[in-house]
DNA sequence: TAGATTGTTAATCGATTAACAATC
DNA sequence: TAGATTGTTAATCGATTAACAATC
């Protein structure tokens, strides 16, 4: 697995898409400053931990005003890279592959599929909504030429590893994986496993407690 | 003996899905055991960790031989209540929504989604694969009638909320969230945001790290 | 100023990892 | 038996929370 230094804790890294969120919205208010206290109340956080999380990513607040909001959400995406857009590659055009395709959401986190991949033939050159599905063995070169560096992988588990070894053979170093397994990478590439199997085993234990 | 039921950490919660993926797989090799060792080892885990979290689901290993596989993956599943399937109403049958709705995967992990609602009068009484979508008012009062304890939110970020109030009413005390927003609910309900901003933010970090 | 808020150091809490006796 | 493995207690590590001086 892909070992790296962290000098950010991850919990803090998980937390700031929710900071960003909030900030958002308050922005959106017309309010110039907030402070921890009230981003803690609405997001049920500790205040001095919101501090240590937004220190982080180098904001400076004034004692007895606050954070000034809109350049705190700058501060923020720029730590996480989202200011700029991320291009990624896409490979496995099933139902879920076709959902992420079909959202627009993303750009606000900052991805950004740029091209999507199948090994299906029946799937290969029909077009979705923003382009045609291309041929799984020509992903590595596309990644190596076009410089892309993130992966979503949306194929079936069985085949998620395979996929895996070709984004890493094409250069990609981050692989958002939504296949149901785990994957083996080597190090420096950072692989994040979205499947709902963790989820469904907090809510379905919770059911379970509660009769 | 009478042991005091102590509440299982998170994490260990989270892991026990991994544990059930590996054990899966190898007992289809008709393997009869497998050790705290191995599984660590497969799963880039300390042992000791395993054995502590396989000891939470009650399993009973014996030393020099290891675990029964079978038998582990019986009390994994009990454990977490994913020997019985949880019945379970999705509202938002968008994209992500139909994505939801047309896995069949999920059942694995405890899940069946037995209805969809919607309030786009365009999609009410459309038929998806399994069943016809019903009108978002009828949500409620159905979850109450069918003893419904688990929802599904797909909808826009904007609506999440509002229909989480509606889940909640209707008596649902688990709910998968899917927007990309923290809702709040009252005690006793769990709520499980799972949003890929998160792992966005991970991988997009790493990427701003290595340049 | 007075009071709210930041930033930081210290204390606490919980999870992970290490050590090891008991077991078959 | 001898050696691998479990289950448990102790040590370590890291994150959260508390306390508080510095600040505007």
């Amino acid at each position: 697995m892909g070992q790296i230094v962290r000098e950010v804790p991850l919990p803090t890294l998980r937390r700031l898409p929710s900071y960003l969120n909030y900030l958002n919205k308050v922005l959106s208010t017309g309010q110039a400053y907030t402070s921890s206290t009230y981003i803690a109340q609405e997001l049920g956080f500790d205040p001095t931990q919101v501090r240590k999380d937004l220190a982080f990513t180098g904001i400076e607040g004034k004692p007895k005003v606050g954070y000034p909001i809109a350049a705190l959400i700058e501060s923020i995406k720029n730590f996480l890279n989202w200011d700029n857009l991320n291009d990624a590659f896409l490979v496995g055009v099933g139902k879920l592959g076709l959902a992420m395709l079909e959202y627009e959401g993303y750009t606000q986190y900052g991805l950004n599929i740029i091209a999507a991949f199948d090994n299906d033939p029946d799937k290969i050159g029909k077009n979705y909504c923003r382009g045609e599905i291309l041929p799984l063995d020509k992903m590595a070169n596309l990644a190596k030429r076009m410089h892309i560096h993130l992966g979503v992988i949306t194929v079936p588990a069985n085949h998620a590893q395979e996929v895996a070894n070709i984004m890493v053979a094409g250069g990609i170093r981050a692989i958002l994986n939504l296949a149901p397994v785990s994957l083996c990478v080597p190090e420096g590439v950072l692989v994040h496993n979205e499947n709902l199997a963790a989820g469904l085993a907090l809510l379905c234990r919770h059911l379970k407690k509660e009769g």
